[in-house]
DNA sequence: TTACCGTCGTCAACGTTGTGTCACTTACTA
DNA sequence: TAGTAAGTGACACAACGTTGACGACGGTAA
């Protein structure tokens, strides 16, 4: 269920500029293919699938406006911007009319250069929404905690809004221990008695609806907190 | 099959720049409403439907960020730039977040805009082409939201407009969770005590529209939304 | 082992808020 | 001016979360 991150080819000759730029793009959980030509780089488009193009424009061998050429000619599709410190106009329509999604004027900022990436990205697929989606396999049941739907041999069990949240956080922590504190703080916002004692309340709500299947059980844990069990 | 002319919303209080802006593209082939604030800019959203928003941040009555805060709840997928004086790297950024595809600096040069304009419509243009003439096929009924019809066993029921966008809403979202607060900005304008009763009310209507089919349903989430159901 | 106290399990009742629906008013326009 | 569409007000009812009561359980110290 692990999205495989965003993968980025880095076309840029300044090696110093380029190793900033990589690391920094990776700590920001993409995948960076640093090349320091633009032939280079073109074989590495010809051999590998990227998400996002960032070229230099002035570079040996090849410069960043022919290797878009190239690159346009085998995918026309894929986002590229431009990373220059040509600023003249001429240089930045040039660059828009090979097909560019933006040109980029050295020096520029990382982490604007970030959110123009996410930008982009976002508008293009829709690979960043699993953490919305999730649904859970529990046992014989299933949980869809989107339309706070519980399924068991075809019969579907409408969830309340706290008993959605507490049975959600629960299979977060399948098998392992959510502890009290945390499941108030997140779910009724403080740690307090009455709180405490509601959240019981919802946890007895909870195993009514999933007695159907005996490999599963919330399990107290005294004093810490309640444990999901699949039994497998 | 000839194509109308994309359509923009440009928000921009001085006149002057206003009108250059405007002129220039609607010589290059763009549709270009103007407005001079947010508010005015925001209504026109709501009004009329736009291929690309392109807001001032400085704005009187209503900031083009906040402006944009709305447009993104009605519509989180139209294109949107930002044209600003604001230079400080923290405004950059905010607009960003705020879901922004680009954030233009003044003072900029108009063919860049220009191309800047193109470049994100021609990477819209695909997704952007479905919305308008789908057609829907709901268990034994069709439901057609271009001429309003609704139609089962060879009787057609005509909509009303408001009955019309639900639909299709709920229709597009089909066997999803259509979130309350969605449907009542974009259809609504805005989420208010009064606009909900409303929609309820709609909702009576489209259930009994929709009474022939048993298969179908609208259910309700409690305090999320509506989910349109069909049962294969 | 027993007595004790804090924690937990469960049921039922209550107040609050969200929905379903009817009837009526207002606005628009054919 | 009749007819259609949308908005408003009132009311009943359903869903939700909280609370109180009471008993069971678990850990600990005498």
């Amino acid at each position: 269920m692990e999205a495989a991150k965003p993968k980025i080819l880095l076309c840029e000759d300044d090696t110093n500029l380029g190793m900033v730029l990589k690391n920094y793009l990776e700590l920001n959980d993409y995948e960076v293919i640093l090349e320091r030509d633009g032939r280079l780089g073109l074989a590495a488009f010809q051999r590998e699938k990227f998400d996002i193009c960032l070229l230099d424009v002035m570079m040996p061998n090849m410069d960043g406006f022919t290797v878009a050429e190239e690159i346009r000619d085998i995918n026309p599709d894929v986002p590229l911007f431009f990373l220059s410190a040509k600023t003249m106009k001429d240089d930045i329509i040039q660059g828009y009319k090979l097909g560019a999604d933006d040109y980029i004027t050295k020096p520029f900022d990382s982490e604007v250069l970030l959110h123009k990436i996410k930008a982009i990205l976002k508008r293009n697929e829709e690979t960043h929404r699993e953490e919305v989606n999730a649904e859970f396999d529990l046992g014989n049941y299933h949980f869809n905690p989107r339309l706070r739907e519980l399924t068991v041999n075809g019969k579907v069990q409408t969830l309340s809004p706290k008993e959605n949240e507490l049975l959600k956080m629960l299979s977060e922590y399948k098998n392992d221990l959510l502890p009290r504190e945390a499941a108030l703080k997140k779910i009724w916002g403080s740690d307090t008695y009455f709180n405490g004692r509601s959240m019981d309340v919802y946890i007895a709500k909870l195993r009514k609806y999933l007695r159907e299947d005996s490999k599963l059980e919330i399990v107290n844990i005294h004093g810490n907190g309640f444990r999901l069990v699949v039994t497998e």
